[in-house]
DNA sequence: ATCGGAATTAGAATAATTCCAATTTCTACT
DNA sequence: AGTAGAAATTGGAATTATTCTAATTCCGAT
């Protein structure tokens, strides 16, 4: 995958037929191109909501098949907070999540340049790291 | 609480009849008592089965209220990998968790020693953070 | 002893997600 | 282009973890 990183809001049929090994159907296109129009971490049932404007027919389990396809292609990300509903993110960049308590809006927040996970973690030695989540919630200062 | 950290298997009728303002009631004893005992992360349900020894009357409800008050009063802790259901640990201090994939088996993991969050993460400034979970999946080298 | 609030209980309810079996749609091959 | 087989989609049922509810029980303070 080149760079959907940085195409803010594809027109789904913009999308390519295939992406990372995955067949892009018309649902996939339309779920991945939600994902990647607003950045605000929908759940799958926003998802859901936002599709049927333009493809009224698609089912919730489509929606949950088409993430969970994009997911294990590593196409997004999967985003957890304790025991919410999980959340579905584009950027694939190296990075963690913040939500905001408040207004419960959650941000993205990435790792100052350089540092890597045994920097500042006592891993046992030879552990191999495969999946790393990382979720923090307070609240933005006001002053 | 002075040190429960490092009490091992208390009995539970040896527990303190109240704890950080909650008021230990023969149940929430017991309840702790196990997560105190085998410090294997237990789900609700684990802790469910092995209550069931002793007190073979709790209710699933009851050992759900019990965690649910011991976490609110901080006595233990609540540990969420992705969607896996909730487990329980009696480790208070600053720590995250692997799960190794093999195993299944999850491991404590401390920070090093006088690490900030801000040294590793971009926080936005004036962030205040309330909670932090960090969850690794992996697998334990086997050389 | 007893009153009142808190805790416990069993079972029903909920929420998120997954499963299932029946269609539909693609893809590849003729 | 026509068609077989595979893969994807669909609606609804099923599952799982957890929470809720209403009735009972317990416990500490009067």
């Amino acid at each position: 995958m080149i760079s959907l990183q940085h195409i803010k809001s594809p027109k789904p049929e913009d999308l390519p037929s295939e992406l990372e090994g995955l067949r892009m159907t018309k649902q996939r296109r339309e779920v991945l191109a939600i994902i990647l129009g607003e950045r605000d971490h929908p759940t799958a049932n926003d998802v859901y909501v936002r599709a049927q404007n333009r493809m009224p027919t698609i089912s919730l389990a489509t929606v949950y098949n088409c993430l969970e396809a994009l997911v294990s292609h590593h196409i997004v990300r999967q985003v957890n907070f304790e025991r919410e509903s999980s959340r579905y993110c584009p950027n694939l960049e190296d990075h963690c999540h913040f939500q905001d308590e408040e207004s419960g809006i959650i941000h993205d927040v990435i790792f100052k340049k350089g540092v890597k996970l045994e920097d500042f973690l006592e891993l046992p030695q030879g552990t191999e790291i495969n999946h790393l989540e990382i979720s923090l919630k307070g609240r933005i200062g006001s002053e």
